[in-house]
DNA sequence: AATACATATGAACAAGTATTCATATGTAAA
DNA sequence: TTTACATATGAATACTTGTTCATATGTATT
């Protein structure tokens, strides 16, 4: 990682810039989980995921027909929409149902769709 | 991709959910696309740079430095930035300045780290 | 025209990840 | 306490992707 800026002269203008940007971006911490965040929209199966809990609850089956994928794949998306907080579940006797954890999630969507639909 | 279903009873209440649901949720492509789009959010240097962006226009060196990374790499991101409509740019002698293509990023963004900080 | 700076790009490698398959765990009914 | 259904999980594979390295293109200055 030597001689990473070989290309750049430094004795600009910029400087300044890059120096007071430096001190409001958000720590590497946080720009850590939130990229991790949106890793979790970044598939479309997920993606589908949170569409469809967004009109209804559903159990995993019901996921699981409706995204004509398989009982385990779906079981895997879920297990990583419910470890990073964007989806729920109660149990009812066999079957367990999930839905969305809270408003960001529809908002993050809503967005996301206004954009590409420019 | 046969018997997909081997592990679901579908004799139950949830056949009328599904069908409602599944005429709801958006169609294949917008779901391609609306993953394709948080992808670009899902990579820390990438968010980085939209960070960095959403406070000042800047330049390919100077991003490189901000973000300690070759400038190789940063124009790759930016390259996929700008394939997303995310970032702009202006030519000013030979410096290129990019800068944010709209609002929904920094909504985005915003929306992502509420999600976070709870 | 030649030189120097700024940015872009293609190929290759390494690291991450979504799905499948087989199987395990949990839960209720008989 | 068997049996059947519903969900979860571990390992393996195939695919995707971010960075590096080397080099090319673009742009101004001399």
């Amino acid at each position: 990682m030597e001689d990473q800026f070989e290309n750049c002269e430094y004795i600009h203008i910029h400087e300044e810039t890059v120096n007071t940007v430096k001190k409001s971006i958000p720590s590497e911490n946080k720009l850590y989980d939130l990229s991790d965040l949106f890793k979790i929209f970044g598939d479309k199966t997920r993606i589908k995921i949170l569409y469809a809990l967004s009109y209804a609850e559903m159990c995993v089956c019901d996921i699981a027909r409706l995204t004509e994928m398989t009982q385990s794949a779906i079981s895997h998306q879920l297990k990583i929409l419910k470890s990073s907080k964007l989806v729920k579940y109660r149990k009812e006797g066999k079957s367990i149902f999930y839905s969305l954890a809270d408003g960001h999630v529809e908002t993050i969507l809503k967005q996301g769709r206004e954009h590409i639909e420019e």
